[in-house]
DNA sequence: TATAGCATGTAATTAGTTACATGATTAA
DNA sequence: TTAATCATGTAACTAATTACATGCTATA
């Protein structure tokens, strides 16, 4: 049996109490989405291999007349996590991000272009940023209890680096803008 | 036919004047690497798609009687590039981090634990800032020619970026080990 | 009464990685 | 002479997304 960061994805929402697969959809959309997203077509099966695998128990639990599962950990399930939690082997950065995969490639463009795409990604970076900040946190902020603090931090880890982000965008911005407005055009630049 | 990044990181290094498969690995190993991994059971075939499709030509280039094809972009392969370069739908940011959703779910271990594994990040977040200035940046400053500036710019940014997260879970490393010597356990914390 | 949301799943497709296979050349 | 690097590809597998399919319930 071999696991992967949405095993943990689930195995952690149902540490913090979410109990269906539909739950843990919406309240992943709600919260760990900004991390990595996670799909019904992912959930589903993987509660039902945790299940056959002993980490977790399921019983029914209908609401009124519409049935519904309600998923637990079992203690295997909770050890589980917690050794992938303490796990020394952490996988390396990378950021998988198009964005700046096009800044990398930026040269091919025009001068003109190339302020416009630094502008698109700090705008997006300035998006996320208000996105995390005014509907994801709140929400972590209010609706879990007290003890519960790391979604929280996680999130605000989140939204500083989009705010890093957009500053240092708008300082690339603002150096690429008075390069050109002073006529300094370097040779070979452009299309 | 529609294109993904690594169909870009393809085009984007034949326009840097990268000229076969095997270089455009090695290359992209040694830069692109941080932003979006790529592989040669990816190249290759994509070379080769690209080709049908007219977007590059491939010609004979052997190195002494060692075979090899040379690619290079055609007016419609540079026009291609340009069009992703300018295109305004630029898709959402997502950390996709093991790390960063150990963080969110933390909760669950113990105190010193949570400590462990900020410092763990810190550390990763460290390495990875030193890897990036001492083993990338340096080599895509001399080698590249004077008018490719972006490759340079992206791995600033990369690096740059780290080092705040290093700062970032310093203080918070720091806030925790305050917390646990003034005593200071929320109740609920722990295993 | 019809739309949105709750709830659970499978099928098909697309994407990506790892392993396999081959062979030449160069440097230790 | 042997290990590393150059060079090109395919096969097999693993992972992830999108689309499909179904049916109930609450609300506008």
């Amino acid at each position: 049996m071999t696991f992967r960061a949405p095993t943990y994805v689930v195995l952690g929402m149902l540490r913090l109490g979410v109990k269906s697969g539909y739950a843990i959809k919406k309240v992943a959309d709600a919260s760990t989405q900004f991390i990595l997203p996670t799909s019904l077509a992912q959930v589903y099966p993987e509660l039902a291999r945790l299940e056959r695998e002993g980490l977790v128990t399921r019983r029914e639990d209908p609401n009124g007349s519409r049935k519904r599962s309600a998923y637990q950990l079992t203690d295997e399930g909770r050890a589980a996590l917690l050794r992938w939690l303490r796990s020394t082997r952490v996988p390396p950065f990378q950021f998988r991000d198009e964005g700046m995969l096009r800044l990398y490639f930026a040269d091919s463009l025009p001068r003109e272009d190339q302020i416009a795409l630094i502008r698109r990604l700090r705008e997006r970076a300035r998006d996320a940023k208000t996105h995390l900040r005014r509907d994801i946190l709140p929400s972590a902020e209010s609706q879990s209890p007290a003890e519960v603090r790391f979604p929280v931090i996680a999130g605000r880890m989140g939204a500083d680096t989009y705010a890093y982000w957009e500053r240092w965008l708008a300082r690339l911005e603002a150096e690429m803008g008075k390069e050109a407005a002073s006529g300094h055009n370097p040779p070979g630049s452009g299309a």
